[in-house]
RNA sequence: GUCUCAGUAGCUCAGUAGGAUAGAGCAACAGUUUCCUAAACUGUAGGUCGGAGGUUCGAAUCCUCUCUGGGACGCCA
């Protein structure tokens, strides 16, 4: 249902074909205000073209546009103002999501394949902070996207599992820890001792040494380094689980930086057989200054392996597992330059596909208008957040639906949802100052909102005694109060499409957040259930109404309960 | 210093590949429940789109310069 393809082809007869059909269809818009219809056409352009009056082409325009699904031309000025038939259109759009239910909006992008996403690769021995969520959930909502898209997506969590601070990590282990301590509460005994290397070094920087050394021993497979960084390596994978368990996200790979390590021989390898590597203060780097970038550090001058390093090989261990379409790498802001090489470098090692990976930066969780520092132990942790949204949602329930069956359950969803959701409703590059009051607030643009409106078109439903697969009884003849919500309806595989071509799952949730209010201001003053001949039809609207918003949702990683 | 991201209402942000009178939410104020869940709805108030030039019939949007803030810039990731 293009309809702005339709209108272009309809002006590109009456043009003489003049213009090509796609710059028609470009030059078509959508008025910000409904009471000028729904599509708009600015004659400007034509005007020069033709060299004549905008407002003389719309007037002649307009006289000339016949079409069934336009009900009405209005011009107005320079501007050709076109109306639906908005009958005919809605019982379309409802028609078409009671036959395609959560399969409206899915699409074929082009043609599919493989889409690797690199995301929420946490550091292990590190607690999971808010900074973490961001690449958690929007890795996670841009896999149901691209899914939706037609892609096949793979979902990486590149874990944190390798580099010099697991040689720090284990020097303080080996000064202060305490083995027991460490078995009760793994991650907060060993960040605690992370801190402790970083306070200590400041005054004594030989430790730095030490710990430089101690990644050494483990990179050459030193015994009791290999041990202590298992054990480490354990404890906090179980404690990651219990909350990716927590917000429903599931990878299909584990391989961390430590996969990596007996492939990345063969990557210094190819650069030195493609004599890319550079020697320089005695360390190996790839000079990259035709590309206007700063050199890429392959080897340390200990010959201890980077980030770059492993990164290099697992692109081309993704590559040839994988045979990806695409990549992706759901990764903060602040290493965007390191990206930039890393594509730089496979470029130069001949590598085209380096042109299919994609960096998707996203902004930073600040505190107190700065960035959280693990090693100065300001950190938020994310478990401690759900769970008091969790119990915020529970308190509700308990205010305003006490009868509700099932209320931990529902008050996961919901407290769940919303920390989700207050990630995803704004553009991924705007850095976030951490508020708990901002993450658990449940009204206005927020995920509660949505899934409260969802709730309650399910309840109408319910006491409507709505049957899927009996068709309305009888269409409404107006379709005008209804109209918002239908012509909104329509949008949802657009915004789809949006959020797929710009990485963006915002325009997801912005769009859930339309339909919302616009349902929300609908039911306020239309009674759905009222017994009249239009009833059934309404109740496909509604209907219609929960499809999209629970796909929509779905698409952002947040469940929807029926009952709130 | 170089590169990069951001600057829109008191606060948090939209603004769909330049268009008609710049929109939401929160906070403030005033209302709505014998009526499908008030986590909702209605209304009022709130703006020199950081600043200055330029391109254009038309700029929050594109170009240049500039100010402010964040981030990155070789042995951390």
């Amino acid at each position: 249902m293009n309809f702005k393809k339709e209108l272009a082809t309809v002006l590109f007869e009456l043009l003489g074909q003049e213009i090509s059909l796609t710059e028609l269809e470009l030059m078509i818009e959508k008025p910000k205000i409904a009471s000028r219809g729904d599509l708009a056409f600015p004659c400007f352009t034509l005007a020069k073209l033709k060299r004549k009056s905008p407002n003389l082409i719309a007037l002649e325009l307009g006289e000339k546009i016949q079409s069934p699904t336009f009900e009405k031309i209005e011009v107005v000025g320079a501007y050709l103002n076109i109306f639906l038939n908005k009958k005919e259109v809605s019982e379309k759009i409802v028609g078409e999501i009671i036959k395609k239910k959560a399969l409206f909006g899915s699409q074929e992008l082009e043609g599919g394949g493989n889409v690797t996403i690199d995301m929420s690769s946490p550091n292990i021995a590190k607690p999971f902070s808010m900074g973490h969520l961001r690449s958690t959930v929007i890795g996670n909502a841009l896999a149901f996207i691209v899914e939706k898209c037609g892609y096949e997506p793979i979902k990486i969590n590149h874990l944190g599992d390798w580099g010099t601070q697991f040689g720090k990590l284990i020097t303080a282990y080996k000064l202060w820890g305490d083995a027991e301590k460490v078995k009760q509460n793994p991650i907060k005994e060993l960040l605690a001792l992370y801190i402790k290397f970083h306070e200590v070094a400041e005054m004594d920087p030989s430790l730095e040494d030490q710990g430089r050394s101690w990644f050494k021993k483990l990179e050459d497979g030193d015994e009791e380094a290999l041990q202590l960084w298992q054990w480490f390596r354990d404890e906090s994978l179980k404690e990651f689980s219990r909350i990716y368990d927590l917000m429903n996200v599931q990878f299909d790979s584990y391989a961390g930086e430590a996969f990596y390590n007996d492939k990345m021989d063969r990557v210094v390898k190819l650069l030195e057989e493609k004599q890319l590597l550079i020697e320089s203060d005695q360390a190996q780097v790839v000079e990259l200054t035709d590309e206007q970038l700063p050199p890429c550090l392959i080897k340390k001058s200990d010959g201890a392996t980077l980030y770059a390093t492993r990164d290099l090989a697992a692109a081309l261990y993704r590559k040839e597992n994988y045979k990806f379409a695409k990549s992706l790498y759901v990764v903060g802001h602040e290493q965007s330059l390191h990206f930039k090489q890393l594509i730089a470098v496979l470029k130069k090692m001949g590598y085209a596909w380096a042109e299919k990976m994609v960096h998707v930066p996203f902004g930073m969780m600040l505190k107190d208008g700065k960035k959280m520092s693990t090693r100065k132990g300001k950190v938020v942790l994310l478990e401690e957040v759900l769970t008091e949204s969790i119990a915020m949602a529970r308190h509700n329930i308990e205010e305003k639906n006490p009868n509700l069956a099932n209320k931990d359950g529902v008050a996961k969803q919901v407290g769940v949802g919303a920390v989700i959701f207050h990630d995803l409703k704004n553009n991924r590059m705007n850095d976030i100052e951490f508020s708990l009051e901002e993450m658990l607030r449940f009204e206005g643009e927020t995920g509660p909102y949505v899934q409260y409106t969802f709730a309650r078109a399910c309840s109408i439903l319910r006491k409507g005694n709505w049957q899927t697969d009996v068709p309305p009884a009888a269409y409404l003849s107006g379709w005008e109060k209804e109209w918002k919500v239908t012509s909104l309806l329509m949008e949802f595989p657009n915004a789809i499409k949006r959020a797929c071509e710009n990485l963006d799952p915002s325009q997801v949730a912005k769009y859930v957040v339309d339909l919302a209010q616009a349902f929300n201001k609908y039911y306020a003053e239309v009674k759905v259930l009222e017994e009249n001949v239009e009833r059934s039809a309404r109740l496909a609207l509604v209907y219609s109404v929960t499809v999209v918003l629970k796909e929509g949702l779905r698409l952002l990683g947040i469940e929807a309960p029926e009952e709130m």
